[in-house]
DNA sequence: ATTTGTGCATACTTTAGGGTAAGTACTTGT
DNA sequence: ACAAGTACTTACCCTAAAGTATGCACAAAT
């Protein structure tokens, strides 16, 4: 974390803004490019971190374990680690988490619909 | 735009992603910070572009005419401009835009739900 | 003996996103 | 005469986000 300049107009309008607009408050929870797309591969059921990267070819591991990281901070998925070698670490929705899947569903489906619709 | 590196691995993984994956095809379309932000104002009805500004304070011009350009190249929303001066200009969903409203409906939705729950 | 897989952490660099500020053209209000 | 509002545009700069690369500890398989 670097620290915010006290002096940042837009920075005191996002504090206001937080507590008006709900799509705002949202943003800051899951607006990373990546956080969608984790929570879906998550949707259909606990996963291994191998098998999210492999599911997520696109992503970077440093950017997979700081998203998953920032996830599990927010409450949004539970890490559980078993205590075995080679590691065995699976990731899940949590109820917080779970909440969301309306959310993903609707990205899901509008993306099915355009491209029918040849909008793509 | 930039021009891509052609060994760029994420890059090639990316277009198979998108290919794979719906919720990566809606973030490349709404995946900013602004994007869900501004279609949410405007799911009350068209709305001035002064009106946008003062409705997120927290965005500075250039993100939100940068943002509704793209909006609208991506046929999400509408310009319409009254040939007058001062200009008159207003912004509203298109058709495809509308589709995206179960989304940003799901989003606040879930914002309500979350804040009641003290998940904030 | 070396490689492979696991789930990370860390440093180092690049890039893209965003902030600030100023300008434009024209009109209405004071 | 001057400020203010409208809808932008442009240039300059800075930082936060993301990419690349490497390392680690340990075990099983080859």
């Amino acid at each position: 974390m670097t620290a915010i300049k006290e002096s940042s107009t837009i920075q005191e309008n996002k504090q206001y803004a937080l507590e008006k607009c709900p799509v705002t408050y949202v943003m800051e929870k899951i607006g990373g490019y990546w956080k969608p797309i984790i929570l879906y591969h998550l949707s259909g059921g606990s996963q291994r971190y191998s098998e999210l990267k492999r599911a997520i070819p696109a992503v970077s591991e440093k950017m997979l374990i700081q998203h998953l990281k920032q996830l599990e901070a927010d409450n949004l998925i539970i890490r559980e680690a078993k205590p075995v070698v080679p590691p065995f670490v699976t990731y899940r929705l949590s109820p917080a988490g779970n909440g969301l899947m309306p959310v993903i569903q609707a990205m899901a489906e509008w993306a099915f619909i355009d491209k029918e619709n040849g909008f793509v």
